[in-house]
RNA sequence: GGGCCGGUAGCUUAGUCAGGCAGAGCGAUGGACUCUUAAUCCAUCGGCCGAGGGUUCAAAUCCCUUCCGGCCCGCCA
């Protein structure tokens, strides 16, 4: 069988077939949180873009704010006071923090700035201001002239009849400034203007730059054609017999006489259990939540790895580490060929830093620190990572102290115990005669690494060790008389410290701690008397 | 009712376009490191490729049928 292609090259070869100057184009209405299930149509595209220019293809990469479309209705995350806003363009409704232009930039501000992060660096346009300038007047009165001819399209592509009133032109009520309800009464090619009635009881006419949208249908194959645009992925809600790529395809080519572009089809991301990610439903992992809590190369590492026609399941929770730990095994690894080779370099976001600690580690270090930067970077220091970007180490211990506050399971938290743990009173005399025998071995001693902590602790289990002979002596026995499990000297451990039974791994965990404050709280655990 | 996409190891999946010994990661198991304790390394186990039929020297891959899951066909992306 032939070498296996990535996906992204897959798509490439197929564009490069048809020509070799390209515009790939993205778009998503900011109605809300833009999420990571989004996100997808993006990155995907971004692995597209960064194919096809390295085949060689002159391209560009766009992305269509779909802010001129109504607001749909009072989402939950809006107050109640959004009601009498419901039909307006999202670019013509006040924000609801009372910073941003509007509501559709409020909501597009966050998303623009992950790209950025993501290294996705799209073209930018605003479907307000396309419309505002008069870029989609031609297509208007193409699209009012030839009313009937979109109609029969409609009907023969998706078997439904449009009502006798439709017009592919939504005009905004200059009375109640709604998009979503006036009937076009008529229109004049030359004054490019429209005539409308709304139910609100308005009439008037509105100048076609500006005064209105085409409908969805219509709106996106004037875009193909306005914008030249020769590859698009979409959600696959679009992608069935009759929706809106099918309809597209005819109107581009029989109404605005362009060729569709080269459909990429992707599939929804589920979160979790909770089904699929939609914003209307409030199931939602906002983009700038995500970024919060992993570097980008790992959210563009989940979306490359998988085939876009394929589910992704995504879980923000411990799943989330075993992710950030495989794609940092990938990236470490020298010798990656083949597909994980290309699947990583479609994950790389320009200048992002990196440190060699992995995540897993650090959500250890940063507890035992209590989340305090200059305890974290002693740590770091004496397990011997580099040091040298503090940047990165910052960047990642946010990442990490966000992650433990968002999504972490209750069992990846522990917290060092500021007083000794009520829990050190189910330990047995022999755990309690070890931890005193550690203390005065671990006060003794110079500074330990995680490695000697680790061997000290087994050193436990052999007679004739300094530790086996000091416990012997404290529980009054022959030393060939004691037979000790070190599981249960680490469970001593773990509760002496954390008031639980586990914990991380003991060895390097220990030498993230104080050397005195163990001493002290091991010696104070030995003699513990509830 | 019509259609689209998926179904491959316990889990996540590559491979399906273009037929040629079914691959990987995680997990599990065993081992190594004086060492079961959220680390590292090595090894092993694990598959009726959803099911049935057809084409072929040869099928996870192509064709037909069928089951399961998700979604679309509401000009509410």
């Amino acid at each position: 069988m032939a070498e296996i292609k990535h996906w992204a090259e897959v798509i490439a070869d197929e564009a490069l077939e048809n020509g070799t100057k390209h515009r790939i184009s993205t778009g998503i209405t900011p109605s809300g949180h833009i999420h990571i299930g989004n996100m997808r149509e993006v990155v995907t595209a971004d692995a597209a873009y960064r194919m096809i220019v390295e085949r060689g293809a002159e391209t560009e990469f766009i992305y269509m704010a779909d802010n001129f479309d109504p607001l749909r209705k009072v989402y939950p995350f809006l107050p109640e006071s959004y009601a009498e806003h419901v039909g307006k363009p999202i670019s013509e409704i006040p924000c609801p923090c009372g910073e941003c232009e509007s509501y559709a930039e409020h909501f597009l501000k966050p998303f623009l700035e992950g790209l950025e992060r993501l290294g996705i660096h799209p073209k930018v346009y605003r479907a307000d201001q396309l419309y505002k300038s008069g870029s989609f007047v031609e297509a208007i009165k193409t699209a009012l002239i030839k009313r009937d001819d979109i109609a029969k399209i409609l009907k023969e592509v998706s078997g439904k009849d449009v009502l006798p009133e439709w017009s592919p032109f939504n005009p905004i009520c200059q009375e109640c400034k709604k998009i979503n309800t006036a009937v076009v009464t008529g229109f004049d090619a030359d004054a490019e203007t429209v005539d409308y009635e709304c139910p609100c009881g308005h009439s008037g006419t509105v100048p076609m730059a500006g005064g209105g949208k085409l409908t969805w249908r219509v709106d996106w194959p004037a875009k193909w054609k306005m914008l030249d645009v020769t590859v698009e992925p979409f959600g696959k809600d679009h992608a069935s017999r009759g929706g809106s790529y099918d309809t597209g395809k005819r109107i581009v080519r029989e109404i605005f006489d362009h060729e569709p572009p080269q459909p990429i089809v992707y599939e929804w991301i589920m979160l979790g259990k909770k089904g699929a990610m939609s914003s209307s439903t409030g199931v939602v992992v906002s983009i700038s939540d995500m970024l919060k809590v992993v570097p980008p190369e790992v959210l563009r590492y989940l979306i490359m790895r998988t085939k876009p026609e394929k589910h992704i399941k995504f879980d923000p929770g411990q799943p989330l580490l075993t992710l950030v730990d495989e794609y940092e095994r990938l990236n470490a690894n020298p010798e990656v060929e083949g597909l994980n080779k290309r699947v990583l370099e479609l994950s790389h976001a320009k200048g992002i830093c990196h440190t060699d600690i992995p995540f897993k580690h650090m959500t250890t270090i940063f507890q035992v620190a209590h989340g305090d930067f200059e305890k974290i970077m002693k740590i770091v220091e004496r397990a011997g990572y580099d040091t040298t970007n503090e940047k990165c180490i910052r960047e990642l211990s946010a990442n990490v102290s966000n992650w433990l506050e968002m999504y972490a399971p209750p069992f990846a938290k522990f917290s060092v115990k500021d007083e000794l743990p009520e829990q050190t009173a189910t330990l047995s005399d022999v755990q309690k005669a070890f931890l005193g025998a550690l203390s005065e071995i671990i006060e003794a001693s110079g500074e330990l690494t995680g490695e000697d902590y680790h061997n000290l602790v087994y050193s436990s289990k052999e007679a004739g060790s300094d530790l086996h002979l000091k416990i012997v002596e404290k529980l009054g026995v022959a030393d060939d008389e004691l037979e000790i499990n070190p599981k249960e000297m680490f469970k001593a451990i773990y509760t002496s410290v954390l008031g639980q039974q586990s914990g991380p791994k003991a060895g390097w965990f220990l030498s993230s701690i104080d050397q005195d404050f163990l001493a002290k709280r091991f010696s104070e655990a030995s003699t513990y008397r509830p």
